[in-house]
DNA sequence: ATCCTAATCAAGACTTTGTCTAAGTCAATA
DNA sequence: TATTGACTTAGACAAAGTCTTGATTAGGAT
């Protein structure tokens, strides 16, 4: 029993009604590679084993996931928003500002503990996220020289 | 002098042509109610002020002012940009996951130093921002009543 | 096995946000 | 005050995402 089946029986309890195309999104959310796609690029591998899936399809069915707390929806860089499927174990993002790719990264401590009471303003705190910059190797070799 | 003059001083100095619309733009960042606008809440306001400035013009201008470092930019929703005239002072976000609003909040610490130097992945760190979500009191009078 | 129906999907129009281009305008210097 | 390159405008264009409408289908009921 893999991830994979083990995400679509939780969406099936969850009342999921299970397409080919919802588990074709599935499939390529959760296909090992842990990588940060947009959601153009799961409908290019969506489309991959399912030529007919349309793009609102992907969008709904990203959504959806979201909502459901499978996968995390992010922002690196203020354009097309990211889905981590990696919702599991808590971790933050370190975004290379030469080339966008974006790492896992886990941190000391809790970082909702930053926040000093006096500061919450009276919000209910819910979570944060922390994005991490800097220059990946490569891009150090290549425009650091 | 006050901070609006300060900031056309320093931009002066570094070689800007000071224009009416740069002019408007930086009046309407600089308005002393600290909020987050978008780009379009800023050419809105200017247009107020200077009603044939264009939407490129705007853009541009707060691009640059971006680049001098004198405002920053960031996108709590992955949706429209927010540009922050608080530049001056390190602090990060607190977004209500109702409304939306947005605040700055000022951590104890230094957050860099939360990513463990076996977590960096020999990346070059430049920076970290963090983006607290919860819901305002407003909105938890309304929605959590 | 077949039927039924609400849930889901496809296609594409539409919206929002932002960038780019070409031609006209103007701030700063001489 | 003449010049000139930086700046601005208007609108076309592009990327990312949403919405509408009618067709299709998964899964329970028969």
């Amino acid at each position: 029993m893999n991830a994979m089946s083990d995400l679509l029986e939780r969406l099936r309890g969850r009342g999921w009604r299970l397409t080919a195309q919802r588990r074709v999104v599935a499939e390529v959310l959760d296909s090992g590679e842990h990588v940060h796609l947009t959601a153009d690029e799961v409908h290019g591998r969506a489309a991959a084993r399912l030529p007919e899936i349309s793009r609102a399809t992907v969008y709904n069915t990203l959504g959806e996931l979201v909502s459901l707390g499978e996968v995390l929806e992010f922002s690196a860089d203020g354009r097309a928003k990211r889905y981590d499927p990696n919702a599991r174990h808590a971790h933050q993002h370190l975004v290379c500002s030469g080339c966008g790719s974006i790492r896992d990264v886990h941190i000391a401590g809790d970082p909702m503990g930053a926040l000093p009471e006096s500061e919450s303003a009276g919000y209910a705190l819910e979570g944060v996220e922390m994005t991490f910059r800097g220059l990946c190797p490569d891009c150090r070799a290549k425009r650091g020289a």
